[in-house]
RNA sequence: CGCGGGGUGGAGCAGCUCGGUAGCUCGCUGGGCUCAUAACCCAGAGGUCGCAGGUUCAAAUCCUGCCCCCGCUACCA
């Protein structure tokens, strides 16, 4: 390779007051895959996951709960977003926390460097008020008042007026990076994508950015300043270091220094479009001020949506995840979300679309392909993988669709449009079925005279399998785990997550005279989940 | 005129960057096959590609205007 650095994915750190729901899930399971199929290119990967558990609001539900904002957080990790993991089968090398040490402390430092540096400076930030929320509003969380504050705005929680309040806090000077950030903008347009993102970004900056206040006084559940420790550290700005942090950020030596060296940049974060602002304005320039090299790239995608809006917690729509695994299974889910929607654009969940898509391209697809092939080695070759005679025009029109399948996978998985990618795997599994329908082993099988040809076709399909297996095990790793078995690949050609994508439209690996077994259905029909 | 995204057969979506048979999943009709998870394969019906203009030999695809839906509009994660 070009060069040691391993490739680094992320999710974002997930707020640890929120419940998990498919949203969440989905951007890891996005991530997971591309660092599967990166791995089975035979990259290095690193693929980092983790919470976010700073701020106001962990407080106060904490304090709502009669615990501490750590016992809180402990708790919510523990029993809600670790186990997401293994719902969805995510591969994850780290997860960090932003109570952790290994991140308050060089948060500190990162901070330190800054100020040193001049980034930061003492001002005082001024904006509406709500004494009974006692914290800062945003414009837009005010509303018209009504009755006796008719004319004003006020508090959208309580509907009383709004002090316009000042506090005294530090200041990252992010209005100086404004010409920075977009001169890089225009030098790396595929910083940011898609593209729709990338031109909100550019149009933002273009705006003219302010200076950012990173520190909060009227509460201490956060970062201590670290030479004003009265203050804590806006969440956010503590959020976005994680993906340094996680790898060492600042060690000058030691272990931490090496994985720096050899991780950093991230080569990619994804992040959700509401988040996009900070993770492609706020956090580069943190970077730069620091004078660190940059991600490669953010990629903002689209929302699930649910009855054509938006999951929210509020509206009681947010669906767990485990919701949908239990019934349809790790892989199923991890296949619905990246295939029936483009990644980056929003898509609509709908249990009956679930529920088409398994049942027509995994159960009927995939998995009846399967289970024909193995059928038919155990009935007409005794479940030995026959030897092939001479390929006619058919079979190497199938290695043909095979590689032209391969590369278009390949290509639109390392460009993130797993839509695509998966489809050109799905198309070929198609080819497969109607390769099988044509030849009519069953035809075949009724008449010695056409038992060479029989072998050719049998083993077709199976190497056909072998190859789908290999492309679909970074997708479906359980489902293709058990067809590598299924196929006796193992014994041969190792271990499944060791082969190669690139090498996996090569025909002709799988060699005669394996097992073939008919195991359990991959994807076994399910009674409609839609029953009430 | 704040910025951006979207409006494609019954449903959900792709295609639009690089104009030239409108593709996919489900549903519907007819046929084939029987190895297989009553699955598979083939054929077919069904679309004014939001509306109106324009450019072009040719536009879902480029340009202009309009209508409708949605998100964002920063220091709440």
């Amino acid at each position: 390779m070009a060069e040691d650095k391993a490739f680094y994915v992320t999710t974002p750190i997930y707020y640890v007051n929120d419940a998990p729901h498919i949203g969440h899930a989905y951007t890891t399971t996005a991530g997971d895959v591309l660092a599967r199929w990166h791995r089975m290119r035979g990259e290095r990967v690193w693929f980092l996951t983790g919470t976010d558990e700073h701020g106001q609001k962990v407080m106060r539900t904490a304090e709502a709960n009669s615990s501490t904002p750590q016992e809180w957080a402990d708790r919510l990790v523990e029993s809600a977003w670790k186990p997401v993991l293994q719902t969805i089968d995510a591969s994850t090398d780290d997860f960090i926390r932003t109570t952790e040490t290994r991140h308050t402390e060089r948060v500190q430092a990162f901070l330190q460097g800054l100020k040193d540096a001049g980034e930061i400076y003492e001002g005082s930030y001024e904006g509406p008020y709500c004494v009974s929320c006692e914290e800062f509003k945003l414009p837009a969380d005010l509303v018209d008042g009504v009755g006796e504050y008719a004319g004003e705005r006020v508090c959208a929680i309580h509907g009383r007026s709004i002090e316009n309040v000042s506090e005294i806090n530090w200041f990252f000077r992010l209005s100086a990076y404004t010409e920075p950030l977009l001169a890089y903008y225009e030098a790396n347009p595929l910083a940011v994508e898609p593209v729709s993102a990338y031109n909100e970004v550019v149009a933002f900056i273009r705006q003219g950015l302010q200076d950012l206040s990173i520190s909060r006084s009227s509460f201490d559940w956060g970062i201590p300043v670290p030479w004003d420790p009265e203050q804590v550290v806006y969440v956010w700005f503590d959020a976005l270091l994680n993906y340094a942090t996680a790898v060492g950020l600042g060690d000058v030596d030691g272990p931490g220094a090496d994985k720096f060296r050899s991780t950093w940049p991230a080569d990619v974060h994804l992040v959700g479009k509401d988040i996009l602002r900070f993770h492609a304005v706020i956090w580069p320039a943190m970077l730069m001020a620091a004078t660190l090299p940059l991600p490669r790239k953010v990629f903002a995608h689209g929302w699930l949506l649910v009855g054509g809006e938006k999951m929210s917690k509020t509206k009681l729509t947010g669906i767990p995840p485990e919701e949908i695994t239990n019934h349809f299974g790790s892989d199923a889910f991890r296949y619905y979300f990246l295939r029936a929607i483009a990644f980056g654009q929003d898509g609509s969940f709908s249990w009956e679309d679930m529920s088409a898509r398994y049942t027509s391209e995994l159960a009927n697809g995939l998995g009846n392909l399967a289970s024909r092939a193995t059928a038919m080695v155990g009935k007409y070759c005794e479940g030995l993988l026959p030897a092939p005679g001479d390929l006619g025009p058919d079979e190497v029109a199938l290695a043909a669709l095979l590689r032209a399948a391969a590369a278009t996978a390949d290509g639109a998985v390392l460009a993130l449009d797993f839509s695509t990618g998966i489809g050109a795997i799905k198309e070929f599994v198609d080819a497969v079925n109607g390769y099988v329908t044509e030849q009519a082993p069953w035809v075949l099988a009724k008449d010695p005279a056409s038992a060479e040809r029989l072998n050719t076709v049998l083993y077709a399909v199976c190497e056909s399998l072998r190859a789908i297996a290999v492309l679909y095990h970074p997708l479906m790793p359980k489902a293709t785990a058990s067809l590598w078995v299924a196929l006796g690949a193992e014994a041969k050609l190792g271990p499944i997550g060791a082969q190669r994508i690139q090498e996996a439209s090569q025909w002709g690996q799988l060699p005669a005279g394996v097992i073939v077994t008919k195991g359990d259905s991959l994807f076994p029909r399910l009674e409609d989940p839609v029953d009430a």
